[in-house]
DNA sequence: CTGTTAGCGCGTTCAC
DNA sequence: GTGAACGCGCTAACAG
C-alpha cells in the first residue's frame, strides 16, 4: 500500500538506495529475474541478463544482506573467536582466514575472548545472533553451552590450533604436546640439566597447558624433578618474558636453558639475557614456540617450534565453506609443527 | 497459512530454533511484548517482563539478526578495512576496536585491503552488502567510489591513522608527517649527516608516504641532499628490514643513522647490524616508528615514535556508535604521536 | 502498558 | 525462460 503510493506519487526513495525491485523496473523485468541473474545467472537468457546487469550498474545496486539472509537462510558471514587479536600468531591466522573466506564471497565477523571461556560463550551468542553460517574456535576447551548453541542453530564449526583425533568436534591443528616434548628432549640431548620454563598463562588455555605439561613430563621422565621456582607463568608480552627471565637468572641454581611457551616470551627472555651481558647460547640457551617471522630474524636467531598458523586459517575457511555447502570434507586435519633449530641453543656451558 | 498449519498440526520446528513468536506463545503474550522486552525493557511491566525472560531462557531463544536488521534497519555490525590484519600495530587497534564495539553490543566485520585501494573498494562493497552500520578505514586516501557508496547508503565512517583538519571526512589520528619530521630533526641535532632511510612501501599508502616525505623534506631543509641509494622502500617484514640494512651497510658512504618507516623494519635493521657486529648506537643509530611493545623491550631499546593505536580503535568505535545513534560527536580528533628516545640513538661515531 | 498488523528486501516455489 | 506472490523473523507504528 505504502509502497504503491510511493510509486504512484513518484516519490523517489532518495533516502535509501536502490532495491532489487528498482533494478527490476529499470530493466523492465520482474524481481525474480533480477534475483536469478544475481544468484543463478545461467538460468537467465543472455540478452536479459545483460540488460539486468546494466541496470544494476546504472543504479549502483548493492544487495541487502539482511534481506537476503532472511529469505535464503544464509548470511554469507563466518565468525571467528580468538583469545586475542593482538597476538601476532593469531593475527596471521586471522589474516589468512579472512582472505580465503573473502575469495569465496564470505565475510568475517571477528570476536575475542580474552582467554576467558565465559566471554567466549557470550561472544559466541553474539555471533550466532548475527546468523553466521559457520564458526571458528581456537582450542578444544569450550563452554558446553557453546556447543549446544551451535548444535541447536545447526551452525558448523571447527576448533583450530589443536589436533585430537578422538574429539567429537571437527578440528584442524597440530599436537601442542608433542612438539613441546620434542623441543625439551632436544635440550636434554644437548646435555642441559638445569632447564627452566616460562610458560604462557594456562588458565582456560588448553594449548598453553599442553605445552607446559609436555615440558614437565619430559623433564620428569629424564629424572629431573622440575622445581617450582624454575617454572613460571606469564602473560603474552615481551616485557613479561624479560621479567620472568630476570627472576630465573637470580636463582641459586641458574638454568642453562629456558623453554618458553611462545616466541614473545622467548624474545623477552633473550633480550633480558642480552641486557645482562649474557651470551646466548654459550652462556644460556633459549627456545620459543610459534615461529613468528621475527624469531628467524633476531640476532641470534631463535630456536623454536614453527606452527602452521597460515595454513590453519586457510583450511578452516575451506572446511567451513564446504560444510556450509553440504560438500563432504575431512573434519579432522593433522598438521605438523616443526622444530626449527637456530642459534639460541647449544650445549650448556662447561662451568656447570 | 503454512505457519498456521504448522501450529495446528503441532509440528514442532525441531530443525530450526525458537523464534520470537515461539517465545510469545510460551509466555502467553504478543510478539510485540517480547520484542519490547528485548529492545526497550523499561516499557514492559515487571511481572510480564520476568515471565518473558523466563520463556526466553527456557527456549534458548537467540534473536535472528537478519530479521532484526531488516525490520529495524540497523544491523548492529560495524565494519573495518585495514591494509593487513597481520601487522602488530593494526591488530592492536583492531583488538581495542572490537572490544569497545562489543561493549556497545556491536560486532566487528573485518576485511583487509592488502594495501590496494582497488581491493579496499571491493571489500567496502562486500561490507556494505552486509548492512554494516558504520565503517572504519585506515588512512585518508581511498577510491572515490568508496565515499560515494558510503554516502548513498548513508553509512557513517571514519578514517583513522591520520589527522587532517581540512579533510571533508571524519578522521581520528595523528600527524604522520610531523612525527617523522621530529625524529629526523632529533637525529640531525645529534650531529648525524649521513642519514639513510628504510621506508615502508608508499604505493597507495598515505601514511608511509607522509613519513617518507617528512624525512626527505627535513633532510633537504638541512642542506643534505638525500641520495637515491640511501633511501630504500621495503614491505612490512623484519627480513626486509635486515635486507635493506645489509644493502645500506655496503654503501661507500655508510650511514651513521638509519630512519625506518616502521618498527618492524627498524628491528630488522637492528638485527642486521648486530649480526654484522656493529654496536648500536655507538657505530650506528637506528630509529623506528609505531611504538610496538617489543620496541621498548629489545636490547638495546629502540628509539621510535609511539603512535596511539589502541586509542584510535577505541575512539573510532565510540565515534561510529555515537553517530549511528545520532548523538553529535566531534568528527575530527587529533591524537599525539610521541617521540620515545631510547637506546638505539646517540651521536655519530667520531671517525666520520 | 500491551496487542494487532503491516511491511523491511529478498529468494523461491509455482504457474505460465 | 520468466513473472506473481508468499513469507523468512522481526520492529514499529497505531490502537486500545
Amino acid at each position: 500500500m505504502v509502497k504503491q503510493l510511493r510509486e504512484i506519487l513518484k516519490i523517489t526513495r532518495q533516502n535509501s538506495s536502490a532495491r532489487l525491485e528498482d533494478v527490476a523496473h529499470h530493466a523492465g523485468v520482474s524481481t525474480a529475474t533480477v534475483s536469478r541473474v544475481l544468484n543463478q545467472p545461467d538460468l537467465v537468457r543472455r540478452t536479459l541478463r545483460d540488460r539486468v546487469e546494466a541496470s544494476i550498474n546504472d543504479l549502483g545496486y548493492v544487495a541487502h544482506g539482511a534481506a537476503r539472509a532472511l529469505a535464503s537462510r544464509r548470511s554469507r558471514i563466518i565468525g571467528a573467536i580468538v583469545p586475542t587479536i593482538d597476538n601476532a600468531i593469531f593475527s596471521s591466522s586471522i589474516q589468512s582466514l579472512q582472505k580465503r573466506a573473502s575469495e569465496f564471497g564470505y565475510t568475517l565477523l571477528l570476536a575475542s575472548s580474552d582467554y576467558s571461556l565465559d566471554r567466549e560463550k557470550k561472544e559466541c551468542q553474539a555471533l550466532l545472533e548475527q546468523n553466521i553460517d559457520g564458526l571458528i574456535l581456537v582450542g578444544e576447551e569450550h563452554d558446553p553451552a557453546v556447543f549446544s548453541m551451535l548444535k541447536s542453530k545447526q551452525v558448523p564449526y571447527v576448533n583450530i590450533w589443536c589436533y585430537n583425533e578422538d574429539s567429537e568436534h571437527p578440528n584442524i591443528g597440530f599436537d601442542n604436546y608433542l612438539a613441546a616434548k620434542q623441543i625439551t628432549q632436544y635440550l636434554l640431548d644437548l646435555g642441559h640439566r638445569q632447564i627452566a620454563m616460562i610458560a604462557g598463562v594456562v588458565t582456560e588455555n588448553d594449548r598453553a597447558s599442553a605445552r607446559l605439561n609436555a615440558v614437565m613430563d619430559t623433564l620428569n621422565d629424564a629424572g629431573l624433578a622440575a622445581e617450582n621456582d624454575s617454572i613460571l607463568q606469564r602473560d603474552y608480552q615481551v616485557s613479561s618474558g624479560r621479567d620472568a627471565a630476570k627472576q630465573l637468572l637470580k636463582l641459586d641454581k641458574q638454568p642453562t636453558a629456558i623453554i618458553c611457551g611462545n616466541d614473545v616470551l622467548a624474545l623477552g627472555a633473550l633480550f633480558e639475557c642480552q641486557a645482562q651481558g649474557l651470551k646466548v647460547p654459550s652462556d644460556i640457551s633459549i627456545v620459543g614456540y610459534d615461529g613468528l617471522e621475527i624469531a628467524a630474524q633476531v640476532t641470534p636467531a631463535l630456536t623454536t617450534v614453527v606452527i602452521p598458523s597460515i595454513q590453519m586459517g586457510v583450511l578452516a575457511a575451506e572446511f567451513l565453506i564446504s560444510t556450509i555447502n553440504k560438500k563432504p570434507i575431512q573434519s579432522k586435519i593433522k598438521l605438523e609443527a616443526e622444530l626449527a633449530i637456530r642459534e639460541t641453543t647449544s650445549k650448556p656451558p662447561r662451568t656447570n
